[in-house]
RNA sequence: GGACAGGUGGCCGAGUGGUUAAAGGCAGCAGACUGUAAAUCUGCCCGCGCAAGCGUACGCUGGUUCGAAUCCAGCCCUGUCCA
């Protein structure tokens, strides 16, 4: 929090001396692949956005950006990560997705505290295998020319051996420019650990694009503004060893209005994956999204014309909440199909306006000798204890069809074939069948 | 290997023998106000139990004590400086 201020201050000025920070006079782009990213707001810094303007212009550009394999589901903070690669299809070139199940055996050390667990191959396989499903969603895969491929850098750093690493590409990097990467000086300053293991993870992602770049042709790496360093060193670490011209772009780093970063609620992360995360929940994340944050959001998450994005954008007071409904349906549209956007669409309609129940919701059967109200929460997921569940009901915030009940010890039953609504607050709303 | 500092609830951070399930802040949840928004105010915020109550918890293991997050010993881990 309190080093937040100073997040873009590079200390190295061999890393900004070629940076162009995107600013509002830069001049318009040629290339129709800058000016999507441009007017959609995904473009944070640019190594040489002449260069990169001119090669889009001219061939398609193969470009790829890395993701982690370290959960069997990415999360909403990856999206526009994700889309990123969907517009540089869209634009015509070449999406190339990089698994890292390679580095994820080592860890990044970027932002987080602490070290990672390492985990086995297996997992990483079976991860990558879920993480995939989306992506399918979001891109076009096939042996075209722009058909989106995705690779696992272990294909190329499972088979280095240390030593040749280090010869190969070890010259390349000082130590004093990586003491200088913002990810190691947290570390250093907050006087947390960071392994050596950890620091290696700099030279194995620059070791990436090159590796890309000499396989796939790739010529272009995009990431959050947090990998900035590390795409940086690929560009240059190319350069020297193969004298080959590659470019980067970062996209801003996606807040919300409050100031927290995306994707992260109580209930724990808003996970892109089906069976991480039910649709209806999804819809409702895009749905509750903050008012300063809708059209930036529409922009970056939806396929929308701007000049419908514009309109949107312009609505006033509550008409916002049209704006809100269309972001969460074409979010989830675009992340979970069609079919999951409508139901959870409807449920939401047929809940918050209706003032009844939608099919969608979180149900739960209820046995014919009933069950205690705060354990019923519980098990539909509205609380993450008995006590948490007995705290809300005394406060009020639990109602069975609309009718407050403050009795912790209240043993719900429903007749069978029939159904309750239970509600928690406002925003949670759930089905108990008989 | 040596010297010093430190390891507290999701995070930050008080607390040096009892009234401490542990101040305060952040995050979160709920209530009021609204628009399923923001801001603000209020309440809640370890677990189990309908409840009385019980069980866990301040790096780990033992010890002192009627009583320990607080004292002692050993160990583990982290940082800083030195070799």
């Amino acid at each position: 929090m309190r080093l937040q201020l100073v997040r873009f201050q590079f200390a190295s000025p061999m890393l900004t001396a070629r940076a162009q920070q995107i600013d509002d006079t830069m001049t318009t782009y040629q290339s129709s692949l800058l000016r999507l990213l441009d007017e959609r707001g995904y473009i944070h810094q640019l190594t040489d956005a002449e260069g990169l303007d001119a090669l889009a212009n001219k061939q398609v550009v193969p470009g790829y950006i890395g993701f982690d394999a370290t959960a069997p589901s990415l999360h909403v903070g990856s999206l526009v990560q994700i889309m990123l690669l969907r517009r540089l299809q869209q634009a015509g070139h070449k999406p190339i997705v990089v698994m890292g199940g390679g580095t994820t055996k080592i860890g990044d050390p970027s932002g987080k505290d602490e070290s990672r667990k390492m985990l086995t191959p297996e997992v990483i396989d079976d991860n990558i295998a879920s993480i995939r499903t989306v992506f399918e969603r979001l891109l076009r895969f096939d042996d075209s020319e722009t058909g989106a491929v995705m690779v696992n850098n272990d294909e190329w750093l499972g088979a280095l051996g240390y030593i040749d690493l280090l010869r190969d590409v070890g010259p390349h990097f000082t130590i004093n420019r990586m003491l200088a990467f913002e990810s190691v000086k947290l570390r250093l300053d907050r006087e947390q650990p960071l392994t050596f293991l950890e620091f290696n993870y700099k030279i194995l992602q620059a070791y990436d694009f090159r590796e890309l770049a000499l396989r796939h042709d790739c010529r272009l790496q995009m990431g959050g503004s947090d990998q900035w360093g590390n795409i940086v060193n690929g560009i240059e670490l190319a350069r020297r060893k193969d004298a080959k011209e590659l470019y980067g772009v970062t996209t801003p780093l996606i807040t919300t209005a409050d100031g927290s970063k995306m994707g992260k609620t109580a209930a724990g992360a808003v996970w892109l994956n089906d069976d991480a995360l039910p649709a209806y929940d999804f819809w409702q994340y895009w749905r509750n999204t903050d008012d300063r944050d809708v059209g930036r959001f529409l922009r970056l998450f939806t396929d929308l014309p701007l000049e419908e994005i514009a309109r949107l954008e312009a609505l006033e007071g509550s008409a916002i909440n049209d704006a809100k409904v269309v972001l969460a349906n074409e979010v989830t549209k675009l992340v979970r199909g069609d079919d999951a956007a409508q139901a959870a669409a409807q449920t939401a309609q047929d809940t918050f306006a209706g003032g009844g129940l939608g099919e969608d919701l979180p149900t739960l059967d209820i046995p014919s000798e009933g069950m205690r109200l705060g354990a019923v929460c519980t098990e539909i997921g509205f609380t993450a204890s008995n006590g948490e569940a007995k705290r809300k009901i005394a406060e009020g915030a639990v109602r069975l069809d609309d009718e407050a009940v403050t009795d912790p010890g209240f043993l719900v039953e429903v007749a069978a074939g029939a159904t309750v609504k239970l509600s928690l607050g406002k925003k949670k709303h759930g089905i108990l069948r008989g």
